[in-house]
DNA sequence: TTCACTGCAAAACGTTTGCAAACAG
DNA sequence: CTGTTTGCAAACGTTTTGCAGTGAA
């Protein structure tokens, strides 16, 4: 239930989307289109740049990886699709995740003020991460 | 207190300078820089793309205005420099402001957690719009 | 055979930069 | 005069797209 109703291997799952899934698993970190590319290239040399997009845009659309729009640059893509936050450096980029219990409320309150038909909901923290305040 | 230490007409704020401010000022909505610069050029016909991108960063450096990183397109300009959140449709891409009275403990989590030094925290709502939901 | 997907190159955006000319102090 | 800012065009980084060729049902 975690990670979609398609089974791998079922129509669309194709080489290449495999293969940039397998890279959105195994990093421990956020990464972009660029740096999906570049360890991808490495599991299948023949990939291109315009199918890792592709691919990362069918698996943000089939809900098999979480994106990360923050701003500031390119993209990045998560492996984790269970809501949680995100802290962002200031000075060098860096992004953390962080598990905020987010107030039940806050997201009622959200809704009401905007009359939106909420999908999701993030906190974003900026500031300086430890390695920058020194 | 608001606005900064700065007067207008001091050293830096020059004709070009101050029209951009006074478009983000004038500004309902929160436009990005192709928009600042469309309105900007009727109020100065001369001033130029480069100088309009180059006057939003003085501006948001000098902390005159703010911006709204989202992601998902280009940067937004923001006249309201006080804490605030948004709802942002996800078909339509319209931004809404959001006043949530956000807990002191989210913030103090946020920085437990991250170990970051805070310097600002917003909460992002996405979903759709009363419009779009139709 | 059909239809979706890939790979490539080019285009499309949003933003920044190098540089000469214009301007303000 | 000196330092800063402007305007222009070109460069840059990211993402999308048109299209011919490939490949799997």
């Amino acid at each position: 239930m975690k990670h979609s109703t398609r089974d791998v291997g079922s129509l669309g799952l194709t080489k290449q989307r495999q293969c940039v899934l397998r890279v959105i698993h195994e990093s421990e970190k956020h990464l972009n289109a660029n740096e999906v590319f570049e360890v991808a290239r490495g599991l299948l040399p023949g990939i291109s740049f315009a199918t890792v997009y592709n691919s990362l845009r069918y698996l943000k659309t089939e809900g098999l990886i979480g994106d990360i729009q923050l701003g500031s640059g390119a993209n990045r893509y998560d492996r984790n699709l269970t809501r949680h936050d995100h802290a962002v450096c200031n000075k060098c980029g860096t992004i953390v995740d962080l598990n905020l219990p987010l107030p039940e409320r806050v997201l009622e309150e959200a809704s009401e003020l905007s009359n939106f038909r909420p999908e999701s909901i993030e906190v974003t923290l900026r500031g300086l991460c430890p390695a920058c305040t020194r």
